[in-house]
DNA sequence: CAGGATGTTGGGTC
DNA sequence: CGACCCAACATCCT
């Protein structure tokens, strides 16, 4: 499920169980995860050192130890981190295990979409990571409608490329184009100053109500409450919420607050 | 049983 | 080169 603000909770939660902390050693219950690296080659590059402050750009967590190797997770669909602080209650989705000198954290992803690399160095992460435009969190209104003006799609397809903006995923765009009142399928640089105003203002709105919560919420006044309802009605309008296949992407559209034409 | 799921990548195509 | 479409990845759920 992880977006933005889920991945922002990873941090704090890496933050809180592992930073300062030291690694005993790294097993790999599943090794599938482990992308250009062994779990021999992550247990030698982090063996004894302590996890550093963790940070995360768009939907990449990073986790640099006080010495140079930096870990990059990567979460997909399915992946979350989890905590034990005595080893106990291991679940059978559990890939990949840091045990540290406090506890285990276990990086656990039922589809495995996602993984796990090392970075020898801070500099070698954009390698891993390819190009990703500025964060969603802070991005500018003038940084967000420049990379919008010169696309030449449509504005979900836009706001759904990490190498234009990261972190938006598939609920924080259709939730920031609701909010924004801008059809997904609206060609990107077609969009008046207005409305990329509103949408700049619409996904800081939405992610200042996701992250404190670490995950997009289900609240009935989001449109993304009603995603899955059987008969969903705009909780702003009340009008039939459409659905349809909009950037190859399941999407969910109000027709009234959201017309096809502006 | 078929189809879909909050992500990314690689191939083919225009 | 830019952008779209689709399949694939692996697993569970409806």
């Amino acid at each position: 499920m992880p977006e933005l603000p889920d991945v922002e909770g990873f941090r704090r939660f890496f933050a809180r169980h592992a930073q300062g902390r030291r690694v005993i050693r790294v097993t790999a219950p599943d090794p599938q995860v482990l992308r250009g690296t062994s779990v021999q080659g992550l247990g030698r590059a982090l063996h004894g050192r302590r996890f550093a402050a963790p940070r995360r750009h768009g939907k990449w967590l990073f986790a640099p130890t006080d010495d140079g190797p930096v870990v990059a997770l990567h979460f997909g669909m399915s992946g979350r981190l989890e905590w034990s602080s005595d080893g106990s209650g291991r679940h059978r989705h559990d890939r990949l295990v840091f045990v540290l000198d406090t506890g285990e954290l276990r990086v656990s992803s039922m589809r495995k979409l996602g993984g796990a690399w090392l970075a020898r160095h801070e500099r070698d992460l954009a390698d891993i990571t390819g190009p990703l435009g500025p964060d969603a969190k802070t991005a500018t209104r003038e940084q967000l409608a420049g990379l919008l003006a010169e696309r030449r799609g449509g504005v979900k397809s836009a706001l759904m490329d990490q190498a234009v903006v990261a972190g938006p995923g598939n609920l924080v765009v259709d939730e920031t184009l609701w909010r924004a009142r801008v059809h997904p399928a609206r060609p990107a640089a077609s969009l008046s100053a207005d409305e990329l105003a509103a949408i700049h203002r619409s996904l800081r709105e939405v992610l200042e109500g996701a992250v404190p919560r670490g995950r997009v919420p289900r609240d009935d006044d989001w449109l993304t409450g009603v995603r899955d309802v059987a008969d969903p009605r705009c909780p702003r309008c009340g009008a039939a919420v459409r659905s349809d296949t909009v950037a190859g992407r399941s999407t969910r559209w109000c027709p009234d607050c959201q017309p096809e034409t502006a």
